[in-house]
DNA sequence: CGGGGGTTTGAGTCCGTTCAAAATACGTGG
DNA sequence: CCACGTATTTTGAACGGACTCAAACCCCCG
């Protein structure tokens, strides 16, 4: 448990949030100008090399970050040392906000999966901009319900599913973010993370994930070579995840 | 899929949530009378019987529902007629403020796993309360928090815990709310649920779940006849269901 | 080039599932 | 209030997907 204070774990990197490319997607789209200048002005910003951990769980929580590049994830541990990977947050996508708005420290962990730039905004801004922004509250309630929505249907997903259809759901979960076509149509996705993460993400263990990918590729939906995928049938694939689909 | 507007589907028991015995228990507790007499007029209280669905996954969301007595359950299946389980809501407790604020349909049912009695708060008066008290916002907020934390720890639990440790678990839980002192000093509950729905709650089936309890029984943890559990080792069964406290 | 971590493969085991049948609890009507 | 029929729960036996342990493999980086 890291006892530093977060704002002096952030560098002075300071790209005012109105450039930010990422803003669209996130909830600070509700704000003014204004605001948004507050925002930008009370932030910091820093990185972290592949593999440093961004908050621990059980820190307290003083503010919330947002992810300007890279891959992040977010990782809950019990007292026996069991782990699951809950989700990854990509660019423009917020860590944090639940503990946050239960009051409580962190529930789990954030790391980087890959090199990753993130800004920190404190708390009390926060509190500022959403007592002067009901909406911005809705917007928060509106991106947490819809994480609490995530969530259940991964309880459902892994109970009633096998582990090579949840990788079948993973990989086309990155698609449309890491996803480039190919000259012959086909589609590549570069998987922003190791075998042994995407198993804690699936709730199994790489053995298991090296066996699923095995049996991908035999019945030929897919190629892979190291962190490469070829998606060669889309639509099997898509067929096989369909229950975490809806 | 029902297609009833629910204002139809409640008749019109109307107790005032102030005398609402609940009321300390939820969200409503931030709002002042006048606010809570116009919560009051609003809502519309209906009965359910064992086994009936309050509301299905896929129906609009209009409203939340507010249960006053009786246990509920949310249960969320896929198209391959997979379910869970999700949680239970015991007296006090809300359901359906996920898929409210996050404006979708209903993404699971919830149906009366005894007799239930539950109000029904439309969700137009519930934008007007929340417009004119933006703590109520901030409450819900930090509410459905709470629920992703509790997801989260499903999450982490159903995939490192065996299914005797989510059992022990799960009795520890209703300790609570269900538990009643007997003369030996022990301590009873009783199950307001079927094996079956316990299963889906566990996440697994029936079968484990009688084998569970056996196995809890042999080991002289606890008692069972039918619905009631004597808790005979409450150490032991919280050592042994230690990594979902936390 | 020689580590060394990450990945794959193999073999054996286990927990939970499935299928099936027996036992028990329960509601309902006589 | 009891008897019957049905639903739930328990038990048994066989199977199977995922796990564990362990060794081989393969990159990737220094």
């Amino acid at each position: 448990m890291s006892t530093l204070d977060p704002k002096l774990k952030f560098g002075m990197l300071s790209l005012s949030c109105l450039d930010c490319p990422m803003m669209p997607l996130s909830e600070w789209h509700v704000l003014d100008d204004a605001d948004r200048e507050t925002l930008a002005e009370a932030k910091s910003t820093r990185s972290f090399a592949k593999g440093e951990v961004i908050f621990f769980q059980g820190d307290p929580c003083d503010g919330i970050y947002c992810v300007k590049s890279g891959t992040a994830g977010v990782r809950k541990t019990d007292e026996k040392g069991n782990a699951v990977l809950l989700y990854l947050v990509h660019p423009g996508e917020t860590m944090g906000m639940r503990s946050f708005f239960a009051g409580t420290e962190f529930q789990a962990s954030a790391e980087a999966l890959e090199p990753v730039s993130v800004c920190f905004i404190p708390g009390g801004v926060l509190k500022k901009l959403s007592a002067r922004n009901p909406q911005l509250d809705l917007a928060f309630l509106k991106h947490i319900s819809r994480e609490l929505g995530d969530a259940h249907k991964t309880i459902l997903a892994n109970t009633s599913l096998p582990v090579r259809a949840r990788m079948a759901h993973f990989i086309l979960s990155l698609k449309d973010r890491y996803g480039e076509e190919n000259k012959d149509g086909t589609l590549s996705v570069r998987l922003p993370l190791t075998r042994h993460d995407i198993a804690d993400l699936l709730a199994t263990r790489p053995e298991t994930v090296a066996r699923a990918i095995a049996s991908l590729t035999k019945d030929g939906l897919a190629r892979f070579s190291g962190r490469q995928v070829v998606i060669l049938k889309p639509d099997s694939l898509q067929e096989e995840s369909e229950a975490l689909t809806e």
